[in-house]
DNA sequence: CGATGGCTTGAGAGGCTTCAATGCCGGTGG
DNA sequence: CCACCGGCATTGAAGCCTCTCAAGCCATCG
């Protein structure tokens, strides 16, 4: 079968890492209606309180939720690339508790909540598929909040940088390489509970000790074993090396 | 229908806050096999890494959801008071990544995953159900990490007040009230990324500025009102008070 | 009654913030 | 084509919030 590389396959491709799906199941997931719209820069497409009728997938750019204290402290709490869906999340929940914002110009495509809950009761195996990649989200929630509660500025740094990398090239690391990633220092600053001034400084710390070269909006990770090992960064808890879980059928 | 108030009764009524369920669903779900388990203080009862055929839900107690850095220096994640289940996710993501430990003595009623994939896969409103509750409890976790990013110590020590007054009365508040949270200082300590030293003396700020009273395992909010103010706290992230998801049925 | 675990308090150090100014680069309009 | 402008990055100095270390206290429990 010759699968047409659109946007649903990038992220059909994530999907099957952590998920058993059969041929009809992962057809009935590329045949779902989209709408592509392009975002720019700093648009918020989510907006808090907004009750949504549709999924977010990233197709190109990078896209950050925002949740925000009073006085305007607001705070990232993800982060999401090309081939995730940025809220799926909202098929279950469609009152935004937090808002959706396009970090550079992204080009998000739109899947209706309906067609989603249709196959999603049609075939357990895609809902249960869709219910596990809300999980994973989670858990990468639950290691920020581990980075920003327990890690000195440094680290958590280098610990963003190792899951982003970890996160690009799905899983498939090398010693040295290097990704895109253009996020400003104040939205480094946003994710990691800092200020945009200390993030300039931590980022020469690590510069300082050869872990990290940037440039542009591309990081360039000059040794990998050094960089987990500095971070503290154990990749389980992306789960995209992992045997796929067997689907659930009816008994 | 005389439903026996079991634990299951507990999480059911929660769920039902959220979610629309017929009387067929409901008693599924009250069918589900349970064995109940006592666990002492302190002790874990989901290891890290361990791959877990079962899902806990609290009966009595507190327990905390555990993420770990390399020196030891503990961060907990999440907190699950009675009627919650508190690894739902592991029924989609059997392998553990934080532990599960018991703050005080609790008893967890366990759950074979086989059971409650069975019920999901036959009522897809079920599985809806559930997945959505995983949601939520993701949602709070993303207010963790705002919490921790960008909240000074007396107002995230006030914010998680709130947010447990709120979760232990099922949002529904009183002005002045007091409810059970049998938390050490250490515990706040690990739960706000402060040390125990730190947050003793914001108790003391708090109580100082007359929002909340301790002693002995007891929180005593004096105005709800200022609380919430103080706090910047807004409770619709927790979901409890919100119209019920109508479910979702194969077309 | 000594041991233990949790709470309390003090003093000093340090990591991060705040405020403020400067530099850099790409885009835009005259 | 160049001058200007705005957003972002960089750097310095001072101050504060929180940590660390350390000691003392209080209840509970064997």
């Amino acid at each position: 079968m010759t699968r047409s590389y659109n946007s649903l396959g990038q992220f059909l491709d994530k999907v099957r890492r952590r998920s058993v799906l059969t041929a009809e199941e992962q057809s009935a997931i590329l045949s779902l209606p989209v709408r592509a719209e392009q975002i720019p820069a700093h648009m918020d497409f989510v907006e808090l309180g907004e009750h949504v009728d549709h999924a977010c997938l990233i197709v190109h750019g990078l896209a950050g939720r925002f949740g925000q204290g009073r006085e305007g402290n607001r705070q990232i709490t993800a982060l999401h690339i090309p081939g995730d869906m940025a809220d799926l999340h909202s098929v279950v929940s469609p009152s935004a508790t937090s808002a959706l914002q396009a970090l550079t110009t992204t080009t998000v495509v739109k899947i209706p909540h309906g067609a989603i809950r249709d196959i999603a009761a049609r075939y357990p195996s895609i809902a249960q598929a869709l219910w596990r990649e809300c999980v994973i989200d989670a858990a990468i929630l639950s290691e920020w909040v581990v980075n920003v509660g327990r890690r000195t500025a440094s680290v958590r740094l280098a610990h963003l940088y190792c899951e982003m990398a970890y996160r690009y090239r799905l899983g498939e690391v090398t010693e040295r390489m290097s990704f895109d990633f253009p996020a400003t220092q104040h939205h480094l600053a946003d994710m990691l509970g800092l200020t945009a001034v200390h993030v300039n400084r931590t980022l020469r710390v690590l510069e300082a000790a050869d872990l990290v070269r940037l440039k542009r909006g591309v990081v360039e990770i000059l040794s990998w074993a050094r960089l987990i090992e500095y971070a503290d960064f154990d990749p389980v808890y992306i789960q995209l090396n992992v045997t796929p879980l067997a689907p659930m059928r009816a008994g």
